[in-house]
RNA sequence: GUGGCUGUAGCUCAAUGGCAGAGCACUUGACUGUGGAUCAAGGGGUUGCGGGUUCGAGCCCCGUCAGCCACCCCA
């Protein structure tokens, strides 16, 4: 190609990519307001000591697009919008009225090696409450996860919602007689399980200082599906999912342990229910971060979802919609040079009446311009040609049906409206 | 950051080391006032890029870039 290449990692939106977009963005802001959550916005650029308080290792030594302003400030591309959103809550954090519902969909940036489901640069939707500290706040969140997913057509049949809480985890590890310091070693252990083999992830184990008792105990926790019970928080935050009518979408799951570090209490994540592709979502209850970016302590819970593999999911499963990327509601073809002035006017009349209404540029013949019409969807053409002039008429012709229809020029327009507003 | 696979038309893919092709899409015509279907024709390529081997490279070799997959990590 002679062509410039695209960065690595990104991708370009055509307008039917971008009506996906859109339309999902849709989506998550209907279901977002439902629940009284109100829409923000963070700068796309932060300082990279913002991340550095608590993200990760990870994410902000290797994961970010990192360069110096001209004045020596090391500034980062916004690789997550929660530490964005806790600098901002903890700036006015005597003044916000609490609890804070916040919402966002935005680009982010990491520097990572793009595959399936995961690019450099992609759109993330975040929703966050803030200022409340119980299960029922995360139960909350939960549901509005599956209310996302019920309203772009995935199901619990499609999508689980895996829960579980790093207290009651905590708590396991340290009855087996795990010492507090191999915490985080293990945490990825158990995060690591249903990608490794059995004798790999008992080798890792063993790394790990584990001794064969202590492994055996770990796996038949991990097994457990009743172990909640164990957790007043747990228990809470079911007996909520099942008032807030989301309790198919939701299971509990003794491997979900997340890897950020912030999180404090109760995480889940989100998967299709084939396990063909990464979580769809992830997050959790994350109780220190506002404190530990300057402000007073407030706690939190919230998520984060990418755009591409809901995508992925939603095109593997044949849910998702087919979208018309051209707002046109009526084409006015010119039918000759000499009324081309005419289908302008007309044009500008229709748009006049409320009418998206495009003018096609050139007197070519009127089967092409019927045949654009029809590649684009356009569903109505109100044709002016000779005969319509010397009548003081426009020929109206409904595409999706074939019907047309002659009426007197002054009535095109209200006629028009009509049909498109699905009353003619 | 590590390892593997793959790069040919807008898309999906052919072509034994010997004339770069097909289907879909696009444009035009069959059809001088009517789209979708059908038929026909046409436009579109520095075979990702750079080097090497060879009489001759889309094909073999090296490098590079990109895409995909698995790690790592995570949305």
């Amino acid at each position: 190609m002679g062509t410039i290449q695209a960065v690595k990692g990104t991708r370009d939106f055509y307008p039917e990519d971008l009506a996906f977009r859109r339309w999902l963005y849709e989506r998550i802001r209907e279901v977002s307001e439902g629940y009284g959550y109100e829409e923000y916005d963070g700068p796309f650029l932060e300082r990279l000591d913002l991340y550095a308080a608590r993200s990760g290792e990870e994410l902000v030594r290797k994961q970010s697009f990192v360069f110096p302003d001209r004045g020596g400030e090391m500034i980062a591309l916004r690789p997550e919008l929660t530490p964005s959103l806790a600098r901002m809550v903890a700036m006015r954090s005597q003044s916000l009225p609490r609890p804070l519902r916040w919402w966002s969909f935005g680009p982010f940036w990491r520097y990572e090696r793009p595959q399936q489901g995961r690019a450099r640069e992609f759109f993330q939707w975040n929703i966050d409450l803030l200022g409340v500290d119980s299960p029922e706040a995360d139960a909350e969140i939960a549901a509005i996860a599956g209310a996302l997913f019920q309203a772009v057509g995935l199901g619990p049949d499609k999508v689980q919602i895996l829960v579980n809480d790093r207290r009651l985890a905590e708590r396991q590890l340290s009855q087996m007689g795990i010492d507090p310091e191999k915490r985080t070693g293990v945490f990825h252990l158990i995060d690591a399980r249903d990608r490794m083999s059995k004798p790999a992830w008992d080798r890792q184990a063993a790394e790990l200082g584990l001794g064969a008792q202590t492994v055996k105990e770990l796996d038949s926790t991990l097994n457990d599906r009743q172990a909640w019970k164990d957790s007043a928080e747990l228990t809470a935050f079911f007996a909520a999912t099942e008032a807030l009518g989301v309790a198919e979408s939701v299971l509990y799951d003794p491997s979900i342990v997340r890897g950020l570090d912030y999180y404090t209490g109760i995480v889940f994540e989100a998967r299709d229910t084939s396990g063909e592709f990464r979580a769809i979502l992830g997050g959790g209850r994350y109780d220190n971060l506002v404190s530990d970016v300057g402000g007073e302590p407030i706690p939190a819970t919230g998520f984060a979802m990418g755009d591409m593999v809901i995508h992925l999911l939603m095109d593997k499963t044949g849910v998702s919609p087919t979208i018309r990327s051209k707002p046109t509601q009526v084409l006015v073809p010119s039918f000759d040079v000499e009324s081309m002035t005419e289908a302008i006017s007309l044009s500008a009349e229709l748009r006049a009446c409320g009418l998206r209404t495009e003018w096609y540029p050139t007197a070519v013949r009127l089967s092409a311009q019927l045949k654009y019409a029809d590649r684009h969807g356009i569903p109505l053409a109100a044709i002016i040609g000779p005969d319509e002039i010397s009548s003081s008429s426009v020929t109206i012709k409904d595409l999706r049906t074939g019907a047309q229809e002659n009426v007197p020029r002054s009535q095109a327009g209200p006629r028009l409206v009509e049909i498109a507003s699905g009353a003619g």
